[in-house]
DNA sequence: TGATAATAGTTAGATATCGAACTATAATAA
DNA sequence: TTATTATAGTTCGATATCTAACTATTATCA
């Protein structure tokens, strides 16, 4: 644990730019969504319409998880559901066009985070940090 | 969010490193331990006793959450509670005995962890990346 | 001293999260 | 064709987590 602690400073990091996002969604009028309501708008930001096993799958929760964040998205008017005509199983999952219209504030607070993150850093850093973390990634799962 | 994804990458280490040492907690005896039960019982495993506020703050937990965690490590009869006889208003957390006992296994699983998580790493590139994450986390925090 | 403020910890209510069990539908095999 | 198996999604029960409100105790200040 102290021999190397990067694995603390990993969750330290992780949890402050959680609060970062939390804080700037509700001053931009999205009170009470966290990151993960954020994760499923942003993989419908990059795609017209995705099933609940896609969407789960993308933003690394279980099915029972997202069916939580679903229906709040849904009470907040910004997604919607929709029965797949070919297979009955199927439910699609799109954006309204309130979910639409934050697009813009959802790339203007990634990017934020992202100068917050890494002010200071040249190119060879961020490069090299990444390559770490990728490296990192790849040994543990 | 594509330019830089760093923190999807913390992300993914973090939450495979926590279902590690899950896993590995479970493997060695200790089930339904979370991390941040694991958290709770390192700290105590450098010092003697603790006060509810400052384990909070150690473990980086409120303290309506620490009052759970607390509570479950009593129930397994790892920790238990203990008034201070100067404040009433303080309690203090210390390990049982058979807290104490599994402070071997606490050590191997972080060892283990962390010889996997950084595993083909160079002294360099571990130096590196924990450098690049303090210089993150200063950055956010 | 006596009132007010600060502090330690718990409780209440909400929610994200998970695994397991469940329902409903589709696909496959006998 | 019918029975079995697989798949999509929800529901249930449990728990970690938070904020806000609360209780109890101690400290401060007028």
């Amino acid at each position: 644990m102290k021999k190397n602690n990067a694995l603390y400073l990993i969750s330290r990091i992780r949890e402050a730019a959680n609060k970062f996002i939390v804080q700037e969604l509700e001053a931009n009028g999205l009170k009470g969504v966290v990151p993960s309501h954020g994760d499923i708008l942003v993989v419908l930001y990059g795609c017209d319409k995705c099933t609940m096993k896609e969407l789960a799958q993308k933003i690394h929760r279980t099915k029972a998880t997202l069916t939580v964040l679903v229906d709040k998205l849904i009470a907040l008017k910004l997604i919607e559901k929709e029965k797949s005509p070919q297979d009955n199983r199927v439910t699609y999952i799109r954006l309204t066009p309130l979910g639409q219209s934050y697009k813009g504030i959802f790339e203007k607070i990634s990017d934020e985070l992202n100068n917050k993150l890494f002010k200071g850093f040249s190119d060879d850093e961020t490069k090299n940090l990444v390559e770490l973390l990728q490296k990192t990634r790849a040994n543990i799962e």
